[in-house]
DNA sequence: AGAAAATTTGCTGTTTTATGCAATATATTT
DNA sequence: AAATATATTGCATAAAACAGCAAATTTTCT
C-alpha cells in the first residue's frame, strides 16, 4: 500500500469520526505504529489534522467551526449524511438546508469534490468555507435567531431565480399522510421555495421523526424525490413511505 | 478515549450548563477524578474555562467579555469597538462590516439595545444572533473564503436598495492622501457599495494601519464621516487626518 | 536493464507523557 | 471543632513519542 493511500485512509477516518487511535489504524492498515505515527505527523504539519498523544483529531474539533459534540443522535446523522454525500457528483449545483443533519452533510463533503453549494444557513456556510473546491453562495435575508437561517420575502424571492440539481432539506416533522410539517410558519415558506427550486428534493430525516406532524405544512410527501434515513431502506418502519413514489436510501 | 476528546466534552458541558462538578464528569467519562482535575486545570490555564473548588464554570459566567480566542491586537480593537458602540442609538439601522475589529463591535453591542443590523460577514452574523434585541439581516451572495464575507454582483446590487444610519467599516489600509485601499478587488467593490449605502460611514481602524496603502482604492478619506482608532483623538499620529472634514473619535 | 541514490519502513533502546493511587494538606459544611 | 469533601504532592506503571540505525523499497540516472 502506498503512503498516499494510507494517509488518505487516515484522513477519511478522521473526517468521519473526528478521531483515530494510532494503534487502531496501524492494525487496520497492517503497518507498524511508527509508520502511522510518521504519517500522522506529516498530515499534522500539512494542517490536515491535529496530532495528539495517542492519536489524531479532526481540525473541526479544535477550530471555531462546528465543535459539534453535543448534536443529538450524531451517529445517525452522520450515517444519513454519508448516504447523501454519495449522491453528489462533480460539478453539481446543490442546496443544503440548515439543521444539524444537513450540517453533517456539509462537513462530510469530500475535500476534492468540486461543487456549487447554496445555503440559507449560517453554520452550514461557515462549515463549507473549509472546503477548497466548493463555491459557497449564501442566500441572504432576515436571520432567524433560533434556526440560524435566512428567512423572509427577499430570501424567498431570490430562491425563485435558481434551479438546484439537488436540494437537501431537513424537516421538523414528517408523516406519510400529512407530508412535511413545521412548527414555524416563516420556515415553511422558505422550505417551500427551496423545494420549488430543486429539480430533485432530497429529505434527510432521522427515523425518530417519522410519523410525526405539526401545525404548518411544507409539502406533500410526493414532493420529495428521495428520502434518506439512518435505517436500511428495507426497514419496516419505512413501509408507509414505500407506497409513494419515493426513492428510499 | 483521547485526552483532547475528554477536554472537549468537559468544555461542552461547561458551555452548555455553565458549570460542572468534577465528580460528575469523572464518573460520566469513566476516568479518575485526578485526571479530570488535571484536564480542568489545563483548560483553565488555557483560559477556556475557570476552575473553582469542586468543579469548573464557564468564562462567560465570570467576565462579561466573551471567550475571545486569539485576535491580533485585541485590546486595541476592543477599545475601538467600545467607542463605536457609543454611537449607536436605540432603533438605529446600521451596517457592520467583516474583520476582527467589526466583530468586536458586534460582540460589544449591549444586550438590551434594539437595533437593525445588516452585514455581509458570516462571523458577525453569528455573533449578532446572541443579541436578543438585534434584528440581523445578512446580505447574501458568493462567499469569499478568506474574508468570510459575501461578495459579487448580486451582493452589490442588494446594497443599492438600502440606506443605513451608520455604516461601520474596516479597511486593509488607510492613508490620509490615498484614502482607503485594499489588497482584493472584489472586496473593494462591496465596500464602495456599503459606503454609498451609508448616510454616515464610520471607519474602525487600529493605528497600526495608518499611513499604509495598497493596490485597489475603496474611497477617498473624505468619504468617511467618522474615524475611530484606539488613540486619543488629539494624538499627533492623527494630525494628517485632522485637516479633512472628518470627525475623530 | 542495472546500479546508485534517495526514500520509506520497521526495529531497538531511551525518554517523555498520561494516568491512577495513596498519603497528606486544605477548604467547606454542619 | 468535627466531619466531610476537595486539592496537592509524590510515586509507580503503562503507554506513547522519539532518535538512530539497518533493511527494504522506490526513484533516478546512466
Amino acid at each position: 500500500m502506498l503512503k498516499e493511500e494510507r494517509q488518505r485512509t487516515i484522513l477519511n477516518e478522521v473526517e468521519l469520526h473526528n478521531r483515530v487511535l494510532l494503534t487502531d489504524i496501524a492494525e487496520r492498515l497492517d503497518v507498524s505504529i511508527d509508520t502511522v505515527r510518521r504519517d500522522v505527523k506529516e498530515l499534522d504539519t500539512e494542517n490536515k489534522l491535529r496530532k495528539v498523544h495517542g492519536g489524531a483529531i479532526s481540525l473541526a474539533f479544535t477550530s471555531p467551526t462546528a465543535p459539534n459534540n453535543n448534536t443529538y443522535a450524531l451517529q445517525e446523522k452522520i450515517n444519513i449524511a454519508e448516504k447523501a454525500v454519495s449522491l453528489l457528483k462533480e460539478g453539481s449545483v446543490v442546496f443544503i438546508d440548515g439543521g444539524t443533519t444537513c450540517l453533517e452533510l456539509a462537513r462530510l463533503i469530500p475535500q476534492r469534490l468540486q461543487l456549487t453549494c447554496f445555503t440559507l444557513s449560517l453554520p452550514v456556510a461557515m462549515q463549507l468555507l473549509s472546503k477548497p473546491n466548493v463555491e459557497v453562495i449564501l442566500i441572504g435575508g432576515r436571520i432567524s435567531k433560533e434556526a440560524q437561517i435566512a428567512i423572509g420575502a427577499s430570501t424567498i424571492n431570490e430562491l425563485t431565480a435558481i434551479k438546484f440539481d439537488y436540494g437537501f432539506i431537513g424537516t421538523g416533522y414528517v408523516d406519510s399522510l400529512h407530508g412535511l410539517t413545521e412548527f414555524d410558519w416563516d420556515i415553511v415558506q422558505v422550505k417551500k421555495a427551496v423545494i420549488n427550486a430543486s429539480k430533485k428534493a432530497v429529505l434527510l430525516c432521522i427515523s425518530e421523526k417519522l410519523n410525526s406532524q405539526h401545525r404548518y405544512k411544507t409539502c406533500d410527501i410526493n414532493a420529495i424525490n428521495t428520502m434518506i434515513t439512518e435505517l436500511d431502506p428495507s426497514n419496516n418502519l419505512l413501509n408507509l413511505f414505500r407506497n409513494h413514489d419515493i426513492r428510499l436510501l
